[in-house]
DNA sequence: CGAAACTGGTTTCATTTGTAACCATTGAAA
DNA sequence: TTTCAATGGTTACAAATGAAACCAGTTTCG
């Protein structure tokens, strides 16, 4: 009978290695903020380009635009961000951060760049050419 | 004011292509035979390995003990394990395979390597190389 | 022995998630 | 211009998850 291994399977390894590197990031923005990783998204996606949409922070951020809706809406709760009505499009609303999202922001921004920086520390040079180059080839296959 | 690019962050990259693939693989178990991810690892673990503990499920597919539990409890509804006593120590239960449960397992294994196969050969070989090791890495690397 | 401390596994409860339905507004078509 | 489809965003509900408490059973050690 034909047998997968699932130890040496893709799908399974992918997932399995971005879950705990993504356990172990989420500390930064978990232990000290409370945030979700839709929250920590939404504000990572807002401090880098000022200001967006629920729509566009979905895009970006690649979330359901109910993760969105809830994540948006607790950091408001928090005055981390405000919300503008568009204008011309009464649907819409321009999302942007207040001072103190702003200040969360960039208390983390370099604890995450940090995080990064000491994961691919743990790597020769060739290494984090691979698995950089071969996580953008997969991205670029789906 | 130091700025964090999203797109290009590594532990967002890995969860969102992780989170690709999975999606996009779950199909193959999750649409045939309504299973959750749990449960196909449970599946999978027992078809590879013919018989373990819950614990050693755990183990091998990176589940949490809750997860082992409940997934345990959904395929013996099913029918697709059962349980066994250890000999030894009573807290202990062999799971294995029935029948129907090695039936479904043998029908998914050649899917999930095709998928696999599929999914490596949009690349180009030392794509393929880059990704494999790149991971492999990464993983020895935590 | 007999009281901890530990381990395999289950259950409970609160939180997070996904799906689908929904509301309001806008744009296209008749 | 009225109707109908599409879009931005929220909400309701069911299912999946994680943490911690829990229940056997086992081991350790005074």
């Amino acid at each position: 009978m034909e047998i997968l291994e699932l130890e040496s399977f893709l799908p399974y390894r992918l997932y399995r290695l971005a879950d705990a590197v993504s356990r172990e990031f989420s500390k930064i923005y978990k232990d000290r903020h409370g945030l979700t990783r839709p929250e920590w998204r939404t504000l990572s996606g807002l401090g880098q380009r000022g200001t967006m949409t629920a729509t566009e922070l979905g895009e970006q951020s690649a979330m359901h635009k109910t993760k969105v809706s809830r994540a948006v809406a607790e950091l408001e709760r928090r005055r981390w961000l405000t919300r503008t009505p568009d204008e011309n499009d009464r649907r819409v609303e321009h999302l942007a951060l207040t001072k103190a999202g702003l200040a969360a922001y960039s208390e983390m921004v370099p604890l995450a760049k940090a995080f990064e920086r000491e994961l691919l520390a743990r790597l020769s040079a060739e290494e984090r050419v691979a698995i950089v180059g071969g996580v953008a080839a997969l991205e670029g296959a789906l």
